[in-house]
DNA sequence: TATTTGTACTTGTATTTACAAGTCAGAGTT
DNA sequence: AACTCTGACTTGTAAATACAAGTACAAATA
């Protein structure tokens, strides 16, 4: 494999990604055919093209038998949905994050919505909570939770400005590799909560709750979200 | 390729997926390893490892590096982030899907949530929209809009007991292939879906606008779904 | 006994090659 | 002018092969 381990397909897969976000290709034009990506990258067609499956999954192009690969327009909602995570699809410069509760060791909720196994429960619950803001109005309130297994100095870090997942795979070398969510609409639930998004008491929002699979075995992240869709939809690609 | 045009790591993909609903295979198990999989069905790794992909994205396995792919346990939800469709998660018994505006010609609604090409407005819109129950209580009210091309005797067909898509796949030789879905939380907005979803006024519902992709260039389905999430979330992989 | 090492498995990545099938544009025909 | 055909492209499917890297377990070692 090549420089830092990461694989060819997905260097690629970075690259072209880059380009799509960045403009640098628009809507509607095509991509390098495969053969052409190919010559260019010094790979071969199969590497080629599980990058550009990566892609195709992820709603970046679409691709025609015959024709080509289309760049497909951006996703103009909050891709939440999507292992891209919220950056993405809305652009960094809107996005801000804040912390309101800082990581911390607390005991596991009693009525949490997954079934934890027993490694998990023993090694005790890290607890966190996050506010995205899309242009300076609240929209996401996002509370985390990790199980407690040997992440040195994790409750140190900085979790405003660089993303959790980012952290955990600079730091710990854990990487996402995808998740399961059940999402409902609720109203919103909580007098924190209203006074944290800033909506009124039966205001509807979405309510996700999310499993998040990592390259650890048996290591999962839980998080649960009450997200304000009143001026931004989620969106997601299937 | 072999009988009926369907490929090999489909047909694979559709055998593993079978059995997995059916429970021949449980949460936990490990399927067969890739290479007796390719000695089993007479296929090559690459070809065996495709069918494993779908499966993997799909949430049916989660495949890890030196130990096999394991079976990931069902979705509890309705599964209707993915393409599978609603009838895999919750088990055909309880699923009933009944007609309420029948296939007919109308035009375009003047609020359509998607940006149409000239091609689709100028072929108008067919237009009909079916109710999902589970257990006999009213869930999703889901209203489609497709673009009237070449579609003989569409109207005539009953959405009942087939899927849409089985019909767009055996009569038309359309096949779906993804989609995109913005997603919000509101409360019911309209006496009339309160009534066909049998909910109060000001119940929180899930708002689903979605453009479904199809192997035909340019080809688009559209629907819009309500669904009252009380009893039943969502449900989605990534 | 506790630890390390090795080995035989697993999936992950990558190359090479071949042919099938869809799209498009231009040449040729009617 | 309208149509058909052909050829040069595109992506889709499939095979055979090789090595990398992670897991589990048994054997060897301390």
């Amino acid at each position: 494999m090549s420089p830092g381990n990461i694989p060819q397909y997905r260097q690629l897969y970075e690259t072209l990604r880059r380009h799509i976000v960045d403009g640098l290709y628009r809507e509607g034009d095509l991509l390098p055919s495969e053969n052409e990506l190919c010559k260019l990258h010094g790979l071969t067609r199969p590497t080629v093209r599980k990058s550009l499956d990566l892609l195709a999954h992820e709603g970046f192009i679409k691709r025609h038998q015959g024709l080509g690969s289309v760049v497909h327009k951006l996703p103009k909602g909050i891709g939440i949905l999507s292992i891209s995570g919220t950056t993405t699809a809305i652009g960094k410069e809107n996005l801000e994050t804040r912390t309101i509760i800082r990581p911390g060791l607390s005991p596991w909720p009693d009525d949490f919505p997954f079934s934890l196994s027993d490694n998990e429960r023993e090694a005790g619950c890290m607890h966190f909570t996050r506010l995205r803001l899309v242009n300076g109005k609240p929209v996401i309130y996002d509370i985390s939770y990790i199980p407690n297994i040997n992440l040195p100095r994790f409750s140190a870090r900085n979790l405003n400005n660089k993303s959790l997942f980012n952290i955990l795979r600079a730091a710990y070398r854990i990487e996402v590799k995808g998740g399961e969510q059940y999402i409902k609409a609720i109203n919103a639930p909580d007098p924190e909560i209203c006074r944290i998004l800033d909506i009124k008491h039966d205001t509807p929002v979405l309510h996700l709750q999310r499993r998040i699979d990592t390259s650890r075995l048996n290591f999962y992240i839980y998080s649960i979200l009450y997200c304000n869709t009143s001026d931004h939809s989620l969106y997601g690609i299937f």
